[in-house]
DNA sequence: CATAATATGTTGTATTAAAAAACAAATTAT
DNA sequence: ATAATTTGTTTTTTAATACAACATATTATG
């Protein structure tokens, strides 16, 4: 009930692995674009018309898409058939926070079903969390109409997870250490449950439905309330995740020679010097969402509280610098406080991130805002299990609900 | 004449794109081993037993492999057919440096036929490189063997270049400027010349022929004589080179504050502080192969050389950190006189590198020397041509000696 | 308004390539 | 010497896509 290690390589291809191949092809356009016309799916598949009318038959026998008339047609000639992500089929995605865990059903066409927050006594323990995640699930269930299925179950780790056997290895605000956390959630629900880094899943949320949609070079970073800086990368589609799982990494990047230190004790890292907190205790803010923390940041007319956000953007701009030169990304998405530091100086992120960053990669890289704001983490983390089922369309085994 | 960009996402696959898929497979096999059973060919592959017979048949008839019986059999059964990289088919490598040209021939097979190196004035300009580097490719064309056919040209770029249209776009020691390097040289030889970075193409050949050969997740970094720190990186197995083919431009990661500048101007990066010249500076020397660097660093008695060789090495393991939290590689491969580095104080840097890394991502790298010497760039240059054969066998047009 | 042009759907056939099966061959084990 | 084992070779079967021909639903046009 973990992820699967990607496909060696030196793996033939047979004819029925073609057909799984071109199935999970489909399937995943139907996917990321929530609608689309066959003929567009012939079109960006190259695939014979045939092909793909047999394939979205299969897939819609499989209860997994639909198809229905056009009602409004467009252009000349016959009118294509419009193919639709169900919304029969669901995921569960769990987001533990530091003070709360958030867990919503995701049905296949993007719906976002359900979605609810509990809030629980700060640091939960992972067994915590697990038991309010099994039964908000249990409950969300209940309420599920008879014919929908389940693919499984996404979390979001507030933390650097081994991708072979989804152990959260530490999340270091959590407080959790070496927790088996999908072995022992898959054994409360009954579901598979898959787990990934929750900056990481921001990324493939922000590439694949929000501001970097469609794009193949992506770098993500992100700043939330209860942790310090993550990061996701997409290179050429793909997302990096390194021998084991441990990459994007970003926030722990050495940028500087400071003293000052990040929640994993490296000083000097962007993550020591891109704080939250020393912003929130410059407002004099004991806890503030993002919301409150974007207004003190906006309306600030003090002027040694704009030297520490100028220093911040500054030193974001240096990460960014450095993460240009190394992926020569075509987007940058921001997202949590980090948006409100760009709002309060783009254009001083943008000179400072193009100070440290060759020419050739930066003039074409475009900084930009996360666009998912409080679903990222929720479309991010129901990926997981989507693409396991996306990827074997015809054998994945669905659970009813 | 140049890169093509990565075969887009949501492609179909039909009867005769396995097949081209297959024969791809199989060539690059029998590319990396050199030799390969034909029976360990359908063990790696998955395929069936004669469609590998076939495989190997057709690319047999295309004169790109050859098969003979084992000579020495080995256990049980019926011996298994040899297969073999055949040595007439060649690409050119060209390796522009500071002071020389080194233009080789390499076969399919990996033997590398001819090699010269031409030295020249110094700062030859990119029109200088392309007429010796035509000059010698036309010399050697003349003493190939008639049956023999050419692939074509790989160009190891000392900078940044832009994959689409083969262009240099800055090579900061040459001085060069957005020069048209692959359509000169192939307006020149009349072959197809495809380019690389030089540090990227390094990165390539020691992960497929090298110290790090046959590992997915690789980080290399280079440091040669005429130019400052580069690196490539290795991810799931696909070379990063990000939306532009600018990737990997390791050297100019921000890793300090410190007010030393790199070749590319920019302050605290490792190409700043682990610097050739700042230790021929301290020994004296003007010029230096590596090797005698390399003994001047072995056998230093001064405590200021040491100190200095020890700052570097600190900086390096700074460098590599930021690195690992990134990628999470399973190997980082050195190269020129960080090797001479890492041999003074082995323990010193890997002791740095993982104070600054995630002991997660840390705890399983390792760190290696490069194994390939001088045949670096000549290996990893060639693999372009050869990747570009390898990836459509059977319809790739090769150009006779 | 009828007809042409166009694009897509649908159905049946052809083609391609891999798998499977059956047998042959070359080696080691007994 | 014979059995067991592994791989090669040849023929047949199977699966999936392409292709071809025709049907259908729309827009364009005189």
């Amino acid at each position: 009930m973990t992820a699967d290690k990607p496909a060696p390589t030196h793996k033939g291809r047979s004819g029925e692995s073609v057909r799984q191949h071109n199935l999970s092809t489909v399937l995943r356009l139907v996917h990321l674009q929530g609608t689309i016309l066959r003929s567009k799916i012939t079109a960006t598949t190259g695939l014979n018309r045939s092909t793909v009318s047999d394939l979205v038959s299969e897939l819609s026998e499989l209860g997994l898409v639909v198809e229905k008339e056009t009602e409004a047609p467009t252009g000349v000639g016959r009118p294509s058939m419009v193919v639709t992500a169900t919304d029969n089929i669901i995921a569960f995605s769990v987001n533990p926070e530091i003070d709360a865990t958030t867990v919503s059903a995701v049905a296949l066409s993007g719906r976002v079903v359900f979605k609810e927050r509990k809030l629980m006594r700060s640091r939960p323990t992972a067994e915590n969390a697990i038991a309010v995640a099994s039964e908000m699930i249990a409950k969300m269930r209940k309420e599920l109409d008879p014919g929908i299925r389940i693919v499984g179950v996404g979390v979001s780790a507030p933390g650097q997870v081994r991708s072979s056997d989804g152990v959260i290895r530490f999340a270091p605000h959590s407080g959790w250490v070496e927790s088996a956390f999908a072995a022992a959630l898959s054994q409360e629900t009954g579901l598979p449950v898959l787990l990934g880094n929750d900056a990481s899943l921001g990324c493939i949320a922000e590439a694949r439905f929000g501001a970097a949609k469609g794009i193949n070079d992506v770098v993500f970073l992100f700043a939330g309330s209860g942790s310090g800086v993550g990061g996701g990368v997409i290179s050429d589609g793909r997302t990096v995740s390194g021998a084991a799982g441990y990459a994007g990494e970003l926030g722990h990047i050495r940028i500087s020679s400071s003293k000052q230190f990040d929640y994993a004790g490296f000083p000097g890292t962007l993550e020591a010097l891109v704080r939250r907190n020393d912003l929130l205790d410059m407002f004099k803010l004991y806890v503030a969402t993002d919301e409150e923390l974007d207004a003190e940041i906006r309306s600030t007319e003090s002027t040694k509280a704009k030297r520490l956000i100028e220093d911040q953007i500054e030193s974001l701009g240096d990460g960014i610098s450095t993460l240009v030169n190394i992926f020569n990304p075509e987007v940058v998405v921001l997202g949590g406080f980090l948006t409100s530091l760009f709002d309060f100086a783009p254009d001083l992120l943008i000179s400072q991130m193009k100070r440290g960053s060759l020419a050739a990669a930066s003039e074409s890289v475009v900084i930009r805002k996360g666009a998912l704001g409080s679903n990222l983490l929720v479309l991010g983390a129901a990926e997981l299990p989507f693409e396991a089922l996306i990827s074997r369309p015809s054998t994945f085994s669905l659970t009813d609900a």
